[in-house]
DNA sequence: GGTTAAGCACACAGGGCGGTGTACTTAGCA
DNA sequence: TGCTAAGTACACCGCCCTGTGTGCTTAACC
């Protein structure tokens, strides 16, 4: 006699529930930032009883490191896998993404935690560090004479365009994607 | 008999409660943020009670509103001041500032507040358009090809430097400054 | 010296949040 | 069919936070 909706699996909507917290958690940390989202608000969205949530995560704090962790990294990831593209063309290509995204995650989550110490503030400068490799990776590529160099400067653009984009509710990353352009013609000989 | 300290104004401690007040939230507002950062520790390290506090700001979004904009800006005015630097150099010398300030408070308001209507993301905005002005204008003086590109794109390398600088715990200044002496040498004809 | 504005001390209301306790229900599996 | 793991519903605790009410004290100025 349950009302309660199938999902996918057959199963009943309560199976699950982990990951459900964690898309609840993708969505609602994003829009409403993580110190303005309550744990009842997050479990309503999910569909997932408040004492479920604490036997899958002992405290806010760890879910948000997992949100963090688990952050889907594709929107990025996706740029550097196009083959289709030259390597110059794949580092333009990233300032081309973020624009959807209202502000990296990561810079968020390191101003609300405001501790360095918190797992979550670790995945953040994981991230960080993980993209500028991929961007440096393929400034290699790209044949660039000091390809660290330019992943961190793009990083920074990329990072700028965003806290910019944040405050002044503009998109900034076509003035990014500028000082990309002259950067990278700079730093490869050939162009 | 009163034992209170009296101020270099002969006046009693009590006195002058709303600089008290303005005074520790520059402090406290920057070193451990908005949201952190209650009224009652507020107004203890203002040493001025909590009645008083709400007689001169009725609530404590309208005292963050004041707080950011009498933000003292002397740290990047003091900059473009300088008559004893070209032009160039006055540029060059605003990523030198920053590195002390753990962020720039109008992107961490931003994000805490987490609302463009609230006054204070107001004066955020406001702040930043007048940073990327001056910057705009010392670009002018220098010859620049677009002043108000090269402003434009300084302000962003700042922003960048100042974010990137928060979640990865360590000085991104020095990045951004290499990215502004290239875009500045590439938009001064003469050089 | 008396008036007035500014400030103080302190308790307390009201609400939201993180987190828990308890008793019940369901799905899956042997 | 009966056991177990997963989930549910809901009340509840304690804490902290913003904001207020009340009565008292002091400084400044005429």
């Amino acid at each position: 006699m349950t009302e309660l909706e199938k999902g996918p699996t057959g199963r009943r909507r309560g199976r699950g529930a982990r990951e459900r917290i964690l898309g609840a958690s993708q969505q609602l940390f994003r829009e409403q930032g993580i110190n303005r989202t309550g744990m009842d608000q997050l479990c309503a969205a999910a569909e997932v009883s408040k004492r479920t949530a604490y036997q899958h995560f002992t405290s806010k704090d760890e879910l948000v490191a997992e949100y963090l962790r688990r952050f889907d990294p594709t929107v990025l990831s996706g740029v550097f896998d196009r083959t289709d593209l030259t390597p110059r063309e794949r580092l333009l290509a990233a300032f081309d993404i973020p624009a959807t995204t209202p502000l990296c995650p990561y810079i968020a989550a390191a101003v609300e935690l405001h501790d360095p110490q918190h797992p979550a503030s670790q995945y953040a400068r994981d991230y960080k560090k993980a993209v500028a490799a991929r961007l440096a990776d393929t400034a290699r590529e790209a044949g660039a004479d000091d390809p660290e160099q330019l992943g961190e400067q793009l990083a920074l653009l990329i990072d700028g365009a965003a806290a910019r984009t944040r405050v002044l509710d503009a998109d900034a990353f076509p003035t990014a994607a500028a000082i990309a352009a002259v950067l990278i013609d700079n730093a490869i000989p050939a162009g």
